[in-house]
DNA sequence: TTATGTGCAAACTGTTTGCGCGAAG
DNA sequence: CTTCGCGCAAACAGTTTGCACATAA
Protein backbone atom coordinates (compact mmCIF):
# COMPACT_ATOMS: atom_id res chain seq x y z
CA UNK A 1 0.00 0.00 0.00
CA UNK A 2 3.05 2.35 0.47
CA UNK A 3 4.63 1.14 -2.80
CA UNK A 4 4.36 5.12 -4.80
CA UNK A 5 5.94 6.57 -1.72
CA UNK A 6 9.50 5.97 -2.95
CA UNK A 7 10.34 8.99 -4.77
CA UNK A 8 14.27 7.91 -4.90
CA UNK A 9 16.87 7.03 -7.43
CA UNK A 10 14.97 5.08 -9.17
CA UNK A 11 12.24 7.40 -10.77
CA UNK A 12 14.76 9.61 -11.59
CA UNK A 13 15.63 7.52 -14.91
CA UNK A 14 12.13 7.75 -15.74
CA UNK A 15 11.88 11.50 -15.32
CA UNK A 16 14.83 11.87 -17.65
CA UNK A 17 13.51 10.03 -19.84
CA UNK A 18 10.66 11.82 -20.20
CA UNK A 19 12.42 15.73 -20.15
CA UNK A 20 14.83 14.29 -22.75
CA UNK A 21 11.32 13.03 -24.85
CA UNK A 22 10.26 16.83 -24.08
CA UNK A 23 13.63 18.06 -25.35
CA UNK A 24 13.26 16.67 -28.61
CA UNK A 25 9.51 17.40 -28.83
CA UNK A 26 10.94 20.74 -28.88
CA UNK A 27 13.55 20.07 -31.34
CA UNK A 28 16.14 20.71 -29.30
CA UNK A 29 19.60 18.15 -29.17
CA UNK A 30 20.24 16.19 -26.58
CA UNK A 31 23.68 16.11 -25.46
CA UNK A 32 25.78 14.34 -22.91
CA UNK A 33 25.99 17.57 -21.00
CA UNK A 34 22.12 18.40 -20.81
CA UNK A 35 21.70 14.78 -20.02
CA UNK A 36 24.35 14.89 -16.95
CA UNK A 37 22.32 17.82 -16.14
CA UNK A 38 18.62 16.54 -15.96
CA UNK A 39 20.42 13.60 -13.81
CA UNK A 40 21.13 15.56 -11.55
CA UNK A 41 17.73 17.93 -11.37
CA UNK A 42 15.57 14.22 -11.14
CA UNK A 43 17.71 12.96 -8.29
CA UNK A 44 17.66 16.37 -5.83
CA UNK A 45 13.99 16.42 -6.42
CA UNK A 46 14.47 19.66 -4.07
CA UNK A 47 16.38 22.91 -5.01
CA UNK A 48 19.21 23.19 -7.01
CA UNK A 49 20.98 26.11 -7.26
CA UNK A 50 22.17 26.93 -11.11
CA UNK A 51 26.07 27.14 -9.27
CA UNK A 52 25.62 23.88 -7.73
CA UNK A 53 24.64 21.85 -10.49
CA UNK A 54 27.39 23.75 -12.26
CA UNK A 55 29.50 22.64 -9.41
CA UNK A 56 28.84 18.96 -9.49
CA UNK A 57 29.27 18.37 -13.44
CA UNK A 58 32.40 20.42 -13.48
CA UNK A 59 34.09 16.64 -12.73
CA UNK A 60 32.51 15.44 -15.39
CA UNK A 61 33.23 18.01 -17.96
CA UNK A 62 30.66 20.17 -18.03
CA UNK A 63 31.50 23.37 -18.02
CA UNK A 64 29.45 26.24 -15.75
CA UNK A 65 28.45 28.22 -19.13
CA UNK A 66 27.01 24.94 -20.43
CA UNK A 67 24.58 24.39 -17.39
CA UNK A 68 23.47 28.01 -17.07
CA UNK A 69 22.93 27.38 -21.02
CA UNK A 70 20.80 24.28 -20.30
CA UNK A 71 19.12 25.58 -17.37
CA UNK A 72 17.98 28.48 -19.33
CA UNK A 73 16.78 26.49 -22.33
CA UNK A 74 15.21 24.24 -19.78
CA UNK A 75 13.17 26.54 -18.32
CA UNK A 76 11.81 28.42 -21.91
CA UNK A 77 10.83 25.00 -23.01
CA UNK A 78 8.89 24.09 -19.42
CA UNK A 79 11.01 21.21 -18.56
CA UNK A 80 11.99 22.52 -14.97
CA UNK A 81 10.78 25.44 -13.45
CA UNK A 82 13.40 27.83 -11.54
CA UNK A 83 12.90 30.32 -8.60
CA UNK A 84 14.93 33.36 -7.24
CA UNK A 85 16.92 33.03 -3.76
CA UNK A 86 17.91 35.98 -1.62
CA UNK A 87 21.36 36.54 -2.59
CA UNK A 88 20.37 36.35 -6.44
CA UNK A 89 20.96 32.54 -7.11
CA UNK A 90 18.58 30.99 -9.06
CA UNK A 91 17.16 26.91 -8.32
CA UNK A 92 16.05 24.82 -10.48
CA UNK A 93 13.39 21.69 -10.14
CA UNK A 94 12.22 19.45 -12.98
CA UNK A 95 8.39 20.78 -13.76
CA UNK A 96 5.86 18.56 -12.64
CA UNK A 97 2.28 18.72 -13.35
CA UNK A 98 0.79 20.44 -10.60
CA UNK A 99 -1.21 23.84 -10.65
CA UNK A 100 -3.25 25.73 -8.90
CA UNK A 101 -6.78 26.92 -9.37
CA UNK A 102 -7.44 30.64 -9.52
CA UNK A 103 -11.55 31.66 -9.02
CA UNK A 104 -12.29 34.72 -10.31
CA UNK A 105 -14.29 37.11 -7.53
CA UNK A 106 -16.35 38.54 -10.54
CA UNK A 107 -17.43 36.14 -13.16
CA UNK A 108 -16.57 32.87 -10.84
CA UNK A 109 -14.82 31.49 -14.16
CA UNK A 110 -11.54 28.97 -12.63
CA UNK A 111 -8.03 29.53 -14.22
CA UNK A 112 -5.82 27.26 -14.03
CA UNK A 113 -2.39 28.81 -12.87
CA UNK A 114 0.99 27.30 -14.14
CA UNK A 115 2.85 25.26 -11.18
CA UNK A 116 6.23 27.38 -10.56
CA UNK A 117 4.48 30.55 -9.40
CA UNK A 118 3.97 29.34 -6.41
CA UNK A 119 6.80 27.65 -5.17
CA UNK A 120 8.81 30.48 -3.73
CA UNK A 121 5.70 31.49 -1.69
CA UNK A 122 5.49 27.36 -0.03
CA UNK A 123 9.05 27.41 0.70
CA UNK A 124 8.92 30.63 2.77
CA UNK A 125 5.30 29.82 4.29
CA UNK A 126 6.99 26.99 5.20
CA UNK A 127 9.83 28.05 6.97
CA UNK A 128 8.39 31.14 8.34
CA UNK A 129 5.23 29.63 9.58
CA UNK A 130 5.39 26.02 9.42
CA UNK A 131 2.50 25.98 6.63
CA UNK A 132 2.98 23.25 4.07
CA UNK A 133 1.01 24.81 1.12
CA UNK A 134 -0.74 21.96 -0.73
CA UNK A 135 -1.38 23.51 -4.45
CA UNK A 136 -3.35 21.18 -5.64
CA UNK A 137 -6.67 21.33 -2.90
CA UNK A 138 -6.42 25.04 -3.06
CA UNK A 139 -7.57 27.82 -5.10
CA UNK A 140 -6.99 31.37 -5.30
CA UNK A 141 -9.15 35.18 -5.06
CA UNK A 142 -8.86 37.24 -7.12
CA UNK A 143 -9.78 38.61 -10.77
CA UNK A 144 -9.33 37.13 -14.33
CA UNK A 145 -8.12 38.82 -17.54
CA UNK A 146 -11.09 40.14 -18.82
CA UNK A 147 -13.36 40.86 -16.29
CA UNK A 148 -10.03 43.22 -14.79
CA UNK A 149 -10.60 44.85 -17.69
CA UNK A 150 -13.98 45.84 -17.55
CA UNK A 151 -13.63 46.74 -13.98
CA UNK A 152 -10.98 49.20 -15.13
CA UNK A 153 -13.53 50.81 -17.80
CA UNK A 154 -15.37 52.17 -14.78
CA UNK A 155 -13.02 53.14 -12.17
CA UNK A 156 -9.94 54.32 -10.87
CA UNK A 157 -6.75 54.10 -12.85
CA UNK B 1 -17.17 59.14 -1.57
CA UNK B 2 -14.42 58.98 -3.52
CA UNK B 3 -12.11 60.68 -0.90
CA UNK B 4 -9.83 58.20 0.23
CA UNK B 5 -9.39 56.40 -3.41
CA UNK B 6 -5.76 58.86 -3.50
CA UNK B 7 -3.19 56.97 -2.84
CA UNK B 8 -0.65 59.71 -4.28
CA UNK B 9 1.55 61.95 -3.36
CA UNK B 10 -0.08 63.30 0.24
CA UNK B 11 -0.24 60.34 1.87
CA UNK B 12 3.77 59.75 1.21
CA UNK B 13 4.42 61.42 4.02
CA UNK B 14 2.37 59.72 6.27
CA UNK B 15 3.49 56.45 5.41
CA UNK B 16 7.38 58.22 5.76
CA UNK B 17 6.12 59.62 9.25
CA UNK B 18 4.99 55.98 10.29
CA UNK B 19 8.30 54.36 8.90
CA UNK B 20 10.48 56.37 10.55
CA UNK B 21 8.47 56.10 14.04
CA UNK B 22 9.21 52.24 13.38
CA UNK B 23 12.59 53.16 13.09
CA UNK B 24 13.33 55.11 16.15
CA UNK B 25 11.49 52.26 18.41
CA UNK B 26 14.10 49.85 16.98
CA UNK B 27 16.23 52.29 18.37
CA UNK B 28 17.75 52.79 15.18
CA UNK B 29 18.92 56.27 13.92
CA UNK B 30 17.32 58.56 11.58
CA UNK B 31 19.51 60.15 8.72
CA UNK B 32 18.83 62.24 6.15
CA UNK B 33 19.48 59.26 3.17
CA UNK B 34 17.33 56.87 5.30
CA UNK B 35 14.61 59.36 5.21
CA UNK B 36 15.02 59.80 1.64
CA UNK B 37 15.06 56.52 0.88
CA UNK B 38 11.46 56.16 3.12
CA UNK B 39 10.57 58.94 0.72
CA UNK B 40 10.61 57.00 -2.55
CA UNK B 41 9.48 54.23 -1.54
CA UNK B 42 6.74 55.57 -0.20
CA UNK B 43 6.24 57.31 -3.12
CA UNK B 44 6.61 54.42 -5.62
CA UNK B 45 3.85 52.08 -3.99
CA UNK B 46 5.31 49.37 -6.75
CA UNK B 47 8.61 47.86 -6.24
CA UNK B 48 11.85 49.70 -6.74
CA UNK B 49 14.99 48.12 -7.44
CA UNK B 50 17.52 48.82 -4.51
CA UNK B 51 19.51 49.99 -8.36
CA UNK B 52 16.68 51.91 -8.38
CA UNK B 53 16.66 53.92 -5.25
CA UNK B 54 19.94 54.18 -5.88
CA UNK B 55 19.75 55.68 -8.94
CA UNK B 56 17.63 58.51 -7.92
CA UNK B 57 19.26 58.94 -4.22
CA UNK B 58 22.65 59.72 -6.15
CA UNK B 59 22.10 62.67 -7.38
CA UNK B 60 21.06 63.30 -3.57
CA UNK B 61 24.12 62.44 -2.40
CA UNK B 62 23.27 59.69 -0.93
CA UNK B 63 25.26 57.03 -1.72
CA UNK B 64 24.97 53.23 -3.36
CA UNK B 65 26.34 51.43 -0.26
CA UNK B 66 24.08 53.87 2.00
CA UNK B 67 20.91 52.42 -0.18
CA UNK B 68 22.05 48.81 -0.09
CA UNK B 69 22.51 49.11 3.74
CA UNK B 70 19.28 51.18 4.81
CA UNK B 71 17.11 48.73 2.65
CA UNK B 72 18.71 45.67 4.61
CA UNK B 73 18.05 47.26 7.74
CA UNK B 74 14.81 48.20 6.61
CA UNK B 75 14.04 44.71 5.47
CA UNK B 76 15.32 43.19 9.17
CA UNK B 77 13.09 45.59 11.48
CA UNK B 78 10.27 44.80 8.76
CA UNK B 79 9.52 48.22 7.65
CA UNK B 80 9.78 47.34 3.98
CA UNK B 81 9.33 43.96 2.21
CA UNK B 82 11.18 42.80 -0.22
CA UNK B 83 11.35 40.38 -3.23
CA UNK B 84 14.05 38.76 -5.85
CA UNK B 85 13.36 39.62 -8.95
CA UNK B 86 14.71 37.40 -12.01
CA UNK B 87 18.00 38.83 -12.84
CA UNK B 88 18.79 38.53 -9.41
CA UNK B 89 18.23 42.32 -8.10
CA UNK B 90 15.85 42.64 -5.07
CA UNK B 91 12.89 44.98 -5.00
CA UNK B 92 11.19 46.47 -2.10
CA UNK B 93 8.53 48.55 -0.68
CA UNK B 94 7.25 49.42 2.16
CA UNK B 95 5.42 46.62 4.18
CA UNK B 96 1.63 46.59 4.28
CA UNK B 97 -0.50 44.96 6.61
CA UNK B 98 -2.01 42.59 4.11
CA UNK B 99 -2.09 38.96 4.74
CA UNK B 100 -3.21 35.90 3.56
CA UNK B 101 -5.71 32.71 5.83
CA UNK B 102 -4.03 29.48 5.52
CA UNK B 103 -6.33 26.92 6.16
CA UNK B 104 -5.00 23.63 7.72
CA UNK B 105 -6.59 20.77 6.13
CA UNK B 106 -6.56 18.19 8.59
CA UNK B 107 -7.35 20.27 11.91
CA UNK B 108 -9.65 23.11 10.19
CA UNK B 109 -7.51 25.97 11.79
CA UNK B 110 -6.71 29.00 9.96
CA UNK B 111 -3.04 30.82 10.23
CA UNK B 112 -2.30 34.28 9.19
CA UNK B 113 0.82 34.07 6.50
CA UNK B 114 2.61 37.10 6.22
CA UNK B 115 2.25 39.83 3.61
CA UNK B 116 5.15 39.71 1.44
CA UNK B 117 5.36 35.89 0.75
CA UNK B 118 2.92 36.20 -2.03
CA UNK B 119 4.21 38.99 -3.89
CA UNK B 120 6.45 37.27 -6.06
CA UNK B 121 3.59 34.56 -6.77
CA UNK B 122 0.69 37.80 -7.47
CA UNK B 123 3.17 39.32 -9.76
CA UNK B 124 4.01 36.45 -11.94
CA UNK B 125 0.20 35.17 -11.88
CA UNK B 126 -0.82 38.67 -13.68
CA UNK B 127 1.88 38.46 -16.37
CA UNK B 128 1.72 35.07 -17.07
CA UNK B 129 -2.13 34.31 -16.66
CA UNK B 130 -3.87 37.82 -16.10
CA UNK B 131 -5.29 36.51 -12.75
CA UNK B 132 -4.70 39.51 -10.31
CA UNK B 133 -4.50 38.25 -6.96
CA UNK B 134 -6.13 39.04 -4.49
CA UNK B 135 -4.32 38.11 -0.63
CA UNK B 136 -6.86 39.73 1.54
CA UNK B 137 -9.97 37.62 0.03
CA UNK B 138 -8.26 33.97 -0.67
CA UNK B 139 -7.67 31.50 2.33
CA UNK B 140 -5.07 28.75 0.91
CA UNK B 141 -5.02 25.01 1.95
CA UNK B 142 -2.20 22.87 3.10
CA UNK B 143 -0.75 21.35 6.34
CA UNK B 144 -0.18 23.65 9.48
CA UNK B 145 2.91 22.65 11.69
CA UNK B 146 1.45 20.76 14.66
CA UNK B 147 -0.23 18.48 12.06
CA UNK B 148 2.37 17.99 9.59
CA UNK B 149 4.75 17.17 13.18
CA UNK B 150 2.13 14.58 13.95
CA UNK B 151 1.29 13.34 10.11
CA UNK B 152 5.11 12.54 10.00
CA UNK B 153 4.86 10.10 12.47
CA UNK B 154 2.85 8.10 11.09
CA UNK B 155 4.05 7.83 7.72
CA UNK B 156 7.14 8.67 4.57
CA UNK B 157 10.18 9.78 5.92
C1' DT C 1 27.59 17.61 -43.82
C1' DT C 2 25.56 21.31 -41.41
C1' DA C 3 23.27 23.52 -37.87
C1' DT C 4 23.72 23.67 -33.06
C1' DG C 5 25.93 23.04 -28.63
C1' DT C 6 30.33 23.54 -25.97
C1' DG C 7 34.59 25.11 -23.63
C1' DC C 8 37.06 29.01 -22.53
C1' DA C 9 37.97 33.44 -20.73
C1' DA C 10 36.52 37.87 -20.19
C1' DA C 11 32.84 41.14 -19.20
C1' DC C 12 28.79 42.52 -16.60
C1' DT C 13 25.16 43.24 -13.03
C1' DG C 14 23.80 43.42 -8.45
C1' DT C 15 25.50 43.44 -3.95
C1' DT C 16 28.75 43.41 0.08
C1' DT C 17 32.62 45.04 2.97
C1' DG C 18 36.75 47.42 5.52
C1' DC C 19 38.14 51.79 6.37
C1' DG C 20 38.45 56.50 8.32
C1' DC C 21 35.55 60.77 8.44
C1' DG C 22 31.17 62.92 9.93
C1' DA C 23 26.90 63.39 12.00
C1' DA C 24 22.86 61.72 15.26
C1' DG C 25 21.58 61.12 19.84
C1' DC D 1 31.19 63.19 23.49
C1' DT D 2 30.49 58.76 21.83
C1' DT D 3 28.35 55.64 19.10
C1' DC D 4 26.75 54.66 14.85
C1' DG D 5 26.06 55.74 9.86
C1' DC D 6 28.26 57.35 5.62
C1' DG D 7 31.09 57.89 1.38
C1' DC D 8 34.59 55.69 -1.02
C1' DA D 9 36.72 52.20 -3.59
C1' DA D 10 37.70 47.62 -4.05
C1' DA D 11 36.10 42.82 -3.78
C1' DC D 12 32.58 39.43 -4.52
C1' DA D 13 28.85 36.22 -6.24
C1' DG D 14 26.12 34.82 -9.89
C1' DT D 15 25.39 35.04 -14.55
C1' DT D 16 26.02 36.23 -19.53
C1' DT D 17 28.48 36.50 -23.97
C1' DG D 18 31.69 36.24 -28.38
C1' DC D 19 34.46 33.23 -30.46
C1' DA D 20 36.57 28.94 -32.48
C1' DC D 21 36.06 24.03 -32.11
C1' DA D 22 33.33 19.82 -31.55
C1' DT D 23 29.32 16.96 -32.23
C1' DA D 24 24.21 15.47 -32.73
C1' DA D 25 21.12 14.74 -36.28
Amino acid sequence: MNRHVEHHAEDADVLVGRAIQELRAHGERVTAGRRRILQLLAAHAEHLTADDVAARTDDDGVHRATVYRSLELFAATGIVAHRQLPGGATAYHLATSTHLHGHCVVCQKVIALPSDVFDDAADRMLRQRGFAFDPNRSSIMGTCDSCRAASSLSAEE
